[in-house]
DNA sequence: TATTGACCTTTACGTTACGTCAAGGTTTAT
DNA sequence: ATAAACCTTGACGTAACGTAAAGGTCAATA
């Protein structure tokens, strides 16, 4: 079957417009021109034209979607295997927000109380989706491998006192820690004072503190399986809600 | 709680610049300016900015968010409750994508055929769902009542003869769409043909054809349920693919 | 106390993915 | 043959920010 560009456009759903636009950038040329100039369409490009739909869906820039497509290593099958998988989370966080939403109906209704945090559940999920996908190997290689070898270099230079007080900070920092799970809240006082505790504690570490790197490895806490084994020992999602802790204590994206 | 922009944004999962943005364009204005301009946000804002990111997943445009929030009848409670329904249709829509890839999986594979139709399914839907937002009451308005009276007062004057061979055409008409049903395409010659002999019949009601009221009132035939009624009799669903045939053979959105 | 670094501000230009004319050639139907 | 409904290539407009520049503010540190 062939298509002109308006009944291509209808049989998916987008404009004549934004068909014209793919060939202009080079994403979906069509399959020949005709004598006259029209554009028209063949089963290739329909085919093609439902996989950029695809990305498309899922947020992905078309200049994005072009350099993964035009790919000599680019697989169609595979692609539709991972746009499934996408879906499902999609799906997954559409669930969170429909969550939220009831939550907060319920909390508008008297019948339950809701933090700050929680009203913007299932959308922040979504950035640090992103986030993770965009910067999370960036951080582990930045803030990861480079400053643990500089800490155990500084630890190995420290003194019984200061050795000492490390410890003991250690104790209070997991102390502050638990009883600030407990709320519920890492914007809290009780959780940002753990935040803070836990920052004199990386100082005696690093050999210069800032908030980029604080944050960034409290990210590292909840990516890398050995931190979150540490901090989830007395309790599951203690390393996410440290991380929380962090991240708004720093401030820091 | 009281927060500085970055704050904000940090617990909602926003940049800075986008409260920034929302300022500017008054659709969310920080409780005060400290004595030195920095933006301070406090717990109404919170909330207000917690609706506007329910709209904003909507895809719903800022400036209509702000035109719906400020209206002297917005009911934030009644928003939620809408939102929650939104957001459970959004839901359904994705269902329909995940059925499509899992179906275009299976096909990739040559375990079944796929209809060009079929492969946009869950994308259109959005659009279409848009359009009927958009206009439908529009397209009922300028088709529905106004060419129904027209057509009877066209019906009066008939002859004898003209009556006879409206009446054939009917008959055509369901029958040519019985069979293009069967088919499940509606791009196919049979509904093609259908679609015409639909526009041939039309002829004999409307004092004056366009594509344009031709594709109205097949979108009509699924929005009226008397219509719709009526053409799904024999067969639940024939009454969409008929619009689908002709807004393919009309070419029109 | 001075400096530094992370905040904050406004201004302003850039970007993406199209929407929307405008001006003109082509095809189809009456 | 005339009109309606296609198609084409510009080219400018728009929404919702991103990003960079230039400069004040504030808390912690040397």
């Amino acid at each position: 079957m062939e298509y002109t560009v308006q009944k291509l456009a209808q049989l998916a759903g987008v404009s004549s417009r934004t068909l014209r636009y793919y060939d202009q950038i080079g994403i979906l040329t069509p399959a020949r021109v005709n004598s006259s100039g029209y554009r028209i369409y063949g089963q290739k490009e329909v085919d093609r034209l439902q996989q950029i739909l695809f990305y498309r869906e899922l947020g992905i820039a078309l200049e994005t979607i072009k350099e993964i497509m035009t790919a000599p290593s680019f697989d169609a099958e595979k692609a539709l295997n991972e746009h499934r998988e996408q879906l499902l989370k999609k799906r997954k966080q559409l669930d969170l927000l429909i969550t939220n939403v009831e939550k907060t109906i319920a909390s508008a209704e008297g019948r339950m109380n809701m933090s700050d945090q929680e009203k913007f559940e299932g959308f922040k999920k979504k950035m640090i989706d992103e986030n993770e996908r965009k910067y999370g190997k960036e951080i582990r290689e930045k803030y990861g491998e480079d400053t643990v070898n500089q800490s155990n270099a500084k630890l190995m230079n420290m003194s019984q006192e200061d050795y000492e007080a490390v410890t003991k900070l250690e104790a209070e920092v997991r102390e502050a820690l638990a009883e600030a799970f407990a709320t519920g809240d890492p914007a809290g006082e009780l959780a940002q004072k753990a935040a803070e505790l836990h920052k004199r504690w990386l100082t005696y570490y690093w050999t210069e503190y800032s908030k980029e790197a604080h944050a960034g490895l409290a990210q590292m806490y909840v990516e890398d399986e050995r931190f979150t084994a540490y901090y989830d020992k007395e309790q599951p999602g203690m390393a996410a809600f440290l991380r929380d802790a962090v991240h708004i204590y720093t401030g820091q994206k």
